[in-house]
DNA sequence: GTTGGCACTCGGTAGACTTAACTGCTAAAG
DNA sequence: CTTTAGCAGTTAAGTCTACCGAGTGCCAAC
């Protein structure tokens, strides 16, 4: 076993891949033999797959079918194998016209950018918003909303609003809303709301009674606001790629809980990694797909990612091309403000 | 043809529809005789149908086969046949429970509510938020987001916040900020942001040439968030009562765009009707489902929606009923304030 | 090591037959 | 004149068989 065999055995592995790829169908012996690039007649193909399929990278779904990749083979074809990653030029220019053009609010930004990658990839798309705990808080503002309840906002860098109703010990005064407005938009102005832990303090004993409790509001509404930041779309386009319908509900039922989504990138991004395959990611609803995971960086941070969820058998190529040029133009988009 | 029998024949419909609900399978004359309550033979049983076929009411899918409703049967049974509209018990406990125990965000009441639908009646359910524009406004604020964007965020009786970006013509200073926060703020309150069209003035002359341009952005902010308060849940639920595939699509792809939703139930609701059966509404894809529309009031003003989408061989009784019942719920809950 | 040849294996399709669930019709009974 | 039992007629769905074709594994020859 030398190096020329294996490198032909492997193009053979690529090439199966690659056709099945295209086709959805098993791919026998005779269709491999009759791509360029192959010199070799179908008899020694038919060797060479059968060693694939005891090296485990191919199946037959039965014995007089073609063969089938594993989930083994596809992680080999992403890892070593994938001819390269390739775009087009015509994905490109839609990428690049999308961002070039967008003039939007942060959510219709995150949401559209949802939108643009599921009809370039057919994949569901996934995009969470920069975390507001890392953002830099610019101002809160106390508004009463009658009786004791009082509302807490807060706007973020990012052009976020955050908020959270409280209820006040009394009916409020406003001179007290906006003089803690004041004091908190001081306080957490130009830092992370996770990094604030101090207490400011003011002279009016009222006020500074209530601080506390403000603060704890802000956070927990910066909190809460992590969940809102989630941009699901296309459920419709995968489900095209199936025809098994618990499959099709599987996905359905994944996709329609967002923090499920969510955890998961989180879990694969966690392993270090940036594509998780069939039962790799371990939600057994989607088995038979694959996740692709690309996190953005605004200022050199990584503050969100974006995800694709499709068949294990897409294109792999070009959905990891996609994942990173959006990635890539999100984190620019926000970089700019 | 006197009264007698046209009773009798339309309790046979609706033995007929209700089993059909039960038991999605094609209804045969055996089983409707076998009925408490139907004094008659099947041969009886059989000359009704097929007189209820040639009214239009049923239909064969075959000739050796049992009935099925037609959507004029539903429409019939929906507008004077159903029996009563019977959540149960144990639904309106669960409901009762919902609202007695729901401390929340408005949007986390919305979201919850349709969650809440969904698990109640295997529909797929929509709410739809109280519109901003109906909503008195509790303050205006004005955000520096650095270079010359500022961020404009309206704040409603309801809780919830609207904001949007706007370009200043120079860099902003804080004190303009301020002052026409405060002006809007007092020229907006307590009134709903569709009947302001006048605009007041400053003795700033800088401040009074930025006001038109705020004002308008109050507005936008106001508009474009009437699209995000949308809540809807349980595309998977609805799923599970199909096995075609195509229908499982159409579906989906319904549901991912919330807009034609948003506008599915405002035609419904302006046609002056709270059911549409399969094609009434005519969104094809929709053709084997049901739209139940229930609005709900706040302080007696009808402000918002709450939606069902089941197969048309849905529990309209008990779906029905829980769409009443939960828009009473949250009207009042949301009246509470 | 590679190749053509060949026997073999199965899944899928097509046709024939059977079964079961209904119906509509008719003629007799109420 | 309505209701009913009985029966022949219709059709989808299930079962069985045969057959085809795609694709394999193996082997002898190159």
């Amino acid at each position: 076993m030398n190096a020329g065999v294996d490198d032909r055995r492997a193009s053979i592995l690529r090439a199966v891949i690659e056709a099945y790829i295209n086709s959805a169908e098993p791919v026998g012996s005779a269709h491999v033999a009759s791509l360029p690039g192959i010199g070799v007649s179908s008899a020694t193909i038919r060797s060479e797959m059968n060693a694939l399929e005891a090296e485990g990278y191919l199946q037959q779904p039965h014995t007089s079918a073609g063969r089938v990749p594993t989930e083994r083979g596809y992680r080999r074809y992403v890892d070593e194998l994938m001819t390269s990653i390739d775009v087009g030029p015509e994905r490109i220019d839609r990428v690049d016209h999308f961002f070039n053009h967008a003039h939007l609010e942060i959510e219709e930004l995150l949401s559209s950018t949802s939108r643009l990658l599921t009809s370039i990839t057919d994949c569901a798309a996934v995009v969470t918003g920069p975390s507001p705990q890392r953002t830099h808080v610019l101002s809160v503002q106390l508004v009463s909303l009658g009786g004791r309840a009082v509302l807490i906002v807060v706007v973020d860098a990012n052009g976020s609003v955050e908020k959270r109703t409280m209820e006040w010990p009394s009916e409020p005064e406003e001179r007290h809303l906006i003089e803690i407005g004041t004091i908190l938009t001081n306080h957490f102005r130009n830092r992370e709301v996770r990094e604030v832990d101090d207490i400011p303090h003011s002279p009016d004993a009222m006020v500074d009674t209530l601080i506390p409790a403000c603060i704890l509001a802000a956070k927990e509404a910066v909190r809460g606001a992590e969940r809102d930041g989630v941009f699901i779309d296309g459920a419709s386009r995968v489900v095209r790629a199936f025809d098994a319908l618990e499959t099709v509900r599987g996905i359905i039922s994944i996709l329609e809980r967002h923090y499920m989504v969510v955890s998961l990138m989180r879990s694969i991004l966690s392993k270090g990694q940036g594509v998780a395959i069939g039962s790799e990611h371990g939600l057994s609803s989607l088995r038979e797909c694959a996740v692709i995971v690309a996190p953005y960086r605004v200022d050199g941070v990584q503050v969100g990612t974006v995800g694709l969820i499709g068949p294990t058998r897409m294109n792999y190529g070009s959905v990891i091309g996609v994942a990173q040029l959006v990635s890539e133009g999100l984190g620019k988009r926000l970089s700019e403000g």
